[in-house]
DNA sequence: GGGGAATTGTAATGTTATATCATTTCAGTC
DNA sequence: GACTGAAATGATATAACATTACAATTCCCC
């Protein structure tokens, strides 16, 4: 039996570096691929990695709004749109919400853990709920195009540490 | 291997049928429930049951408004609110649509599949990917309350036949 | 430095959902 | 049949999420 136990990020772990991380693989990615990821986008992603909790548009936007004068919706939602075609966020289905891609180098339908207590989110790839999906809907006849796998739930602090937001 | 060549609904199947049957069960569910089934409610049951494809709110407001006077968004989602408590319906979070259950008699997350081009609506309950679900949760020490699972792709119909709406 | 495509700016609007308070309806009781 | 408390609905306003449409700018390549 698989232990993910570190699908959670820890309590105290070091945010700075999973942000500069991920921020390097994107500019390597996109470097590769000949993506443009301008300074916007590049601070959208930012915001997106400000932590391990989903965001939405609109706080993205206040964000860009303190920032920048005149941003407005559309020039949230583009980048996010790049952002999503790059597979270097994911949209939550659930929250109508974004987080980011932990393993961007290859496109993936992941599944979300999203805590119901304090937000947090971790983001699986697992095999065995991979084929099960695949399995199900080969029996029914259907072409898998799109999966969002979304539960929600209690994350192992909350669960622990009680209810507190 | 299991066939579920039955999850989707055959072209030409009997819909009067689908709908008098889900209202039967909704009406003797709820009055074993003692949960009132009002005509309000009973009516956004039956247009959320209008076919196999996701329901907007919006789209039953519509409806609303052409059989009564002042119906509002609140008076679609009071309903909506009371049709999911008592598992009637489901909530389809990627389409922020509503579709009506198939086996309401017991509590349930059901996987969805999605034909993204008829937009027609398949209901599963798989017992494999909610073993895979619930194991990666374990292995991740979360505690799962809620999963929504809905897999968008092209149904049997729509794959043989071509591309048409 | 000119042409064309990609990106961003800007305004308006569309779509989905909730908060709040008033009113009506209903079941049970007197 | 009138009273009462709870549930349900009516009504108004607004919050939250997303898209359309067109103009202006920037960037890349030649």
């Amino acid at each position: 039996m698989p232990t993910d136990g570190d699908a959670f990020p820890g309590r105290g772990h070091d945010h700075g570096h999973c942000v500069r991380d991920a921020m390097a693989r994107a500019e390597s990615l996109c470097s590769l691929r000949g993506a443009r990821l301008t300074a916007l986008r590049r601070r959208v992603l930012e915001i997106v990695w400000s932590g391990h909790k989903p965001v939405g548009a609109y706080d993205i936007l206040d964000v860009l709004k303190r920032e920048r004068a005149g941003a407005q919706p559309p020039t949230v939602y583009r980048a996010l749109d790049f952002l999503l075609a790059q597979g270097l966020i994911h949209r939550l289905e659930s929250r109508n919400a974004y987080a980011g891609c932990i393993a961007p180098d290859t496109r993936h339908d992941s599944q979300f853990l999203i805590c119901r207590s304090c937000a947090t989110v971790a983001e699986l790839d697992d095999p065995g709920i991979d084929a099960a999906v695949r399995g199900a809907a080969a029996g029914a006849g259907f072409s898998v195009e799109h999966r969002a796998v979304e539960i929600e739930g209690l994350c192992p602090d909350c669960r622990t540490g009680g209810d507190h937001a």
